[in-house]
DNA sequence: GCCATTTGACCGCC
DNA sequence: GGCGGTCAAATGGC
């Protein structure tokens, strides 16, 4: 990939802000190690100050990312979009089998070589249950295939929404050889349809009342109007919320309810946009369906968790509750972003375990979120 | 009849 | 040439 001036220019200054945003988070972190167990009320406001210090200087991070995109990408949908697939959909032809031309559907190329690519692992909670994991989202199931080496088929889903509205996004489902209750689910795309992202909890709770796919269940969706700002909803959560980080002593790696005291202080918990499926602008694609959300996606994951996970490499979050199911699968989506994809996040709640990987595939990626001197241990290096 | 799933075949990439 | 990803006809359920 290659990079203008402008860009350069861009890019420097997207670095700057984020080394300020680094140096906040250390200050945040710095103000912790003091509050062991429970943390005085001032050092709680100080820290909630920081936090919000540090969510305005990622989303002005998040903004000069998009005009670096801009400039050099300049398609409206993002940088996701490879030539290919930008290019043939303005042919706009029927898409029918050309031995001239590579196959197309709609303007989706057949290999989308340079679409975000990610993977998350789901555990559930019986290993004998047939149903393939639900993320909320509507999927049509269109292929399925043996794999070589595995032992279970590898299941193909598009968007339902794929022909309506051109969403480009799909998924890989595979059962996993070693644990029959893990399933590796490969994302592809992001979603452009403006479908209402059900919540998993609702779907396990109606698979396990009817017996039938997750998919098949229907969750009233969140209104905007009952959008919580940051401190309604760490309220709402701050009972049940608990936040693991590998590799750091037990004692100092969970909190509960009010205790805010460790580095999880400083993660200030994603709220999904209640329109639907979560945005995922922190790689600097797709756009907030309309009326989304009043949050910076930068506000979703706070630095001060992204440094310990490039540290660690492995943490898990385990969120309770009515509202945790949904949470905690979108506050994955943004965490492995943050944390660029030498890192992995696992997400523990009652009848799901996530895990976060994302490929190098796509390398703006890497330029807006990898943490390449910090993080070096990735396996999948440059790109 | 509509829609989702299944499954064999086709085709691109490595 | 083999493998993986997708297509599309056939099939089944509602």
């Amino acid at each position: 990939m290659q990079e203008g001036g402008g860009a350069d220019v861009g890019m420097h200054l997207l670095l700057g802000i984020l080394a300020d945003g680094e140096e906040q988070a250390r200050r945040l972190l710095g103000e912790l190690p003091a509050a062991d167990g429970q943390l005085p009320l001032p050092a709680k406001e100080c820290c909630r100050a920081v936090a919000h210090q540090l969510r305005c200087t990622l989303g002005k991070a998040i903004a000069v990312a998009k005009a670096i995109e801009a400039a050099h990408g300049g398609g409206a949908s993002g940088t996701d979009s490879p030539r290919s697939a930008e290019e043939s959909s303005g042919a706009g032809g029927v898409a029918t089998r050309d031995a001239t031309q590579p196959q197309e559907s709609q303007g989706i190329p057949k290999r989308r070589k340079g679409l975000p690519r990610w993977t998350e692992k789901f555990r559930i909670a019986d290993a004998s249950l047939e149903y393939t994991p639900d993320d909320g989202l509507s999927w049509r199931k269109y292929g399925q295939k043996d794999i070589l080496g595995a032992r279970f088929p590898r299941g193909y889903y598009r968007c339902t929404y794929r022909n309506a509205q051109g969403c480009p996004a799909t998924k890989q489902v595979q059962r996993s050889d070693a644990d029959l209750a893990v399933f590796d689910v490969t994302y592809q795309g992001e979603h452009t349809c403006h479908q209402i992202k059900q919540r998993p909890a609702d779907a396990v709770a109606a698979a396990r009342d009817g017996g039938h796919h997750p998919l098949a269940a229907t969750a009233a969706p969140v209104t905007p109007s009952q959008e919580p700002d940051d401190v309604q909803l760490l309220a709402s959560f701050k009972n049940d919320l608990r936040v693991d980080i590998g590799g750091l002593p037990p004692a100092s790696s969970s909190f509960h309810g009010h205790d805010v005291s460790n580095s999880a202080a400083g993660f200030s918990y994603p709220y999904a946009s209640s329109a639907g499926f979560l945005p995922v602008e922190y790689r600097g694609q797709g756009q907030l369906p309309a009326g989304g959300s009043c949050f910076s996606p930068a506000s979703f994951v706070s630095p001060a968790v992204a440094t310990t996970l490039a540290d660690s490499d492995y943490f898990s979050v385990t969120l309770a509750g009515t509202r945790g199911a949904p949470v905690a699968s979108e506050l994955g989506e943004v965490v492995s972003a943050a944390t660029s994809s030498s890192a992995t996040a696992a997400f523990d709640y009652p009848m799901y375990e996530y895990q976060y990987q994302l490929r190098h595939d796509d390398d703006d990626l890497d330029t807006l979120f990898g943490h390449p001197s910090s993080s070096s241990h990735g396996q999948h290096g440059d790109a």
